[in-house]
DNA sequence: ACCGATTGTCGAACCGGTTCGCGCAAAGTG
DNA sequence: CACTTTGCGCGAACCGGTTCGACAATCGGT
């Protein structure tokens, strides 16, 4: 079924019906009707193919996430979920694309054979390379995150320096001396995961504002991971009372270590972090954290992202959010021993 | 950049090009040598919508899931991820359509533009017309789950009656005698979904053969409604002592509920249901189930999809599949109160 | 030296849309 | 009534690939 049948039918040229279907051109009450009724008729709708190869966009967007190989917190899961629908709001459709993968084949065959309009990145290291393999062949993006020099770029991001202070000056607050921080696993820290840094960075900075005393350590995502990495922070320092993470997967083993070392939360220990504020509220006691507005951002990047492409010549535009932080119950005053 | 200039700066004709890249016909080695040269200098990658146009097939299958609305658990967030990885990994890209949503234009756009040569369903209905709507248009599919005629489908599906049977059957070896069972909420239920309905079945099934009591609740897909549930299970029920759940959202609120009705786990209360292994490792204590082997389910998915695509006339195939039960640490043998 | 088979390359048509310029007929103007 | 304007629809060209039939050059055999 394609356009030339329905021409045939409607007894019209094949112009005269692309002109019907994009109203690019007016077309006479009487023929419009005519074709109309034999498309609806047809259930015809023209091939994607077709029309992204004639005018030159796919109407799609790429939406590049990390491989599963190191597990997906649910904050990046999040993100997914709301990047695609809306996109589906936008009309646009969402191809997905592992990076990082062994030789970066779907990430390669995504940008060279224009595949797609644009694309949005995730899990953004502060020097990201992605970035110039997107510019050399003229995509447009949108980063999920902030690279090291983010003035003049597209992109939405959580200020995770602002984040990771104001859980420190939370937790300084409540009278907690030594503190700890649980941050992203080693290997991505050392490829530069730019919320890794920054957070690690403003943790740092408030710690030594504060005059608190820090430990900061690199943790896997996952559980056992979590319990493994609770341990020792109790052992290198067990006059720790409280925690600081932005490594969500391992949220739950940091609780098992806790529980199983005998530190009731938030009496004996108080937790807190950057934490998707659903995830947070799986947990028992639910977690005081900075809540990601996972939906807001998903929705920020399609949005910038769609207008970068309407207007190829704007000015670059950025969202730097820097949500409040949820008081639940993970965290209490330090005990007074 | 285009297989015309290529041709051009090469000095053979386009077809010539066109071989040395499909290798369909042979190329003297000259020529071939001299092409690639140029193709390797301008790092010339064709068009895929021009490709896809012309031969019919766009390389990108579908992913059609329900939308975010009722939030995503972590186990249909993982068989995104795996379905990508192994799609990428036979050179096929992932399309996301979020179907359910009020007028399903992503979907429909998915189908009649064809933009796709193939879809995966997930969270399959046991009448599922989203199987109508891709005959109708021809384009072949497989479910991640069972209608309620499986024989002559091409799915990979869990075998959730026998895994409730064997949850219950595990509870029942432990002396347990009054056992609640927590599905997915009412409305997907009510919808049809299959998990929750095959699920149910085995689950009364096996509490039948074993004569055990048994109390049925449908939850919300979060943790508050988990907890709400557990409050009313031992409201109604107070010499409940152990539940089976499918509902991995509603999870964390069991245990807290429990928590706060002050019965432990798994002394006075044991917990298992069917759940992704690696969220059954998050909570404390870590949680016996059934593990959804996500993985592997979602490479079978893609595997089924591309060799329906590849032989179009072949048999029907499926793999269903019922992992064992995983001991962790949340059932234990009923008290002796 | 001639003929048939083989090999390698080319041109043209096609996939299914979009878009531009043109011609024709009806309507508007003096 | 001749002359421009306007409104509609048509045909052709194009987007960037793939594929088929034709043809020239080379090869082997008698």
């Amino acid at each position: 079924m394609n356009i030339g049948e329905i021409a045939k039918r409607a007894g019209v040229s094949r112009s005269t019906v692309s002109y019907v279907l994009s109203g690019k051109r007016p077309v006479s009450d009487g023929t419009r009707q005519k074709i109309q009724r034999v498309i609806d008729e047809l259930g015809y709708q023209p091939n994607a193919s077709a029309r992204a190869l004639a005018n030159g966009r796919t109407n799609t967007i790429g939406l590049v996430f990390p491989p599963a190989g190191n597990h997906y917190t649910g904050m990046q899961l999040d993100f997914i979920g709301n990047v695609v629908e809306a996109a589906a709001a936008k009309d646009y459709d969402v191809l997905l694309s592992p990076s990082g993968m062994d030789s970066d084949r779907s990430f390669q065959r995504l940008l060279g054979e224009r595949r797609v309009d644009g694309a949005i990145l995730m899990e953004l290291r502060l020097q990201d390379d992605r970035f110039d393999h997107l510019d050399s062949v003229g995509l447009p993006a949108v980063a999920i995150g902030r690279t090291a020099h983010p003035e003049n770029g597209w992109w939405v991001g959580l200020d995770h320096t602002a984040l990771a202070e104001a859980c420190v000056h939370h937790l300084a607050d409540l009278g907690h001396r030594t503190i700890a921080f649980v941050n992203r696993p080693e290997q991505l820290l050392r490829a530069g995961y730019e919320s890794a840094h920054r957070g690690l960075e403003g943790f740092t900075k408030a710690a030594a504002e504060r005059g608190v005393t820090s430990r900061t350590y690199c943790c896997g995502d996952d559980a056992s991971s979590g319990q493994a990495c609770l341990e020792r922070i109790l052992h290198d320092e067990p006059a720790t009372t409280a925690l600081v993470t932005l490594n969500e997967a391992a949220l739950g083993g940091l609780y098992r270590g806790l529980a199983q070392a005998g530190r009731h939360v938030p009496r004996d220990f108080s937790v807190t972090g950057v934490v998707a504020g659903r995830w947070a509220e799986t947990v028992t006691p639910q977690l005081t954290a900075a809540d990601v507005p996972a939906e807001q951002m998903g929705r920020l990047a399609v949005d910038l992202l769609v207008e970068r492409l309407d207007h190829p010549e704007a000015p670059a535009r950025h969202h730097l959010l820097a949500p409040p932080i949820s008081l639940r119950a993970s965290t209490g005053p330090a005990g007074t021993g």
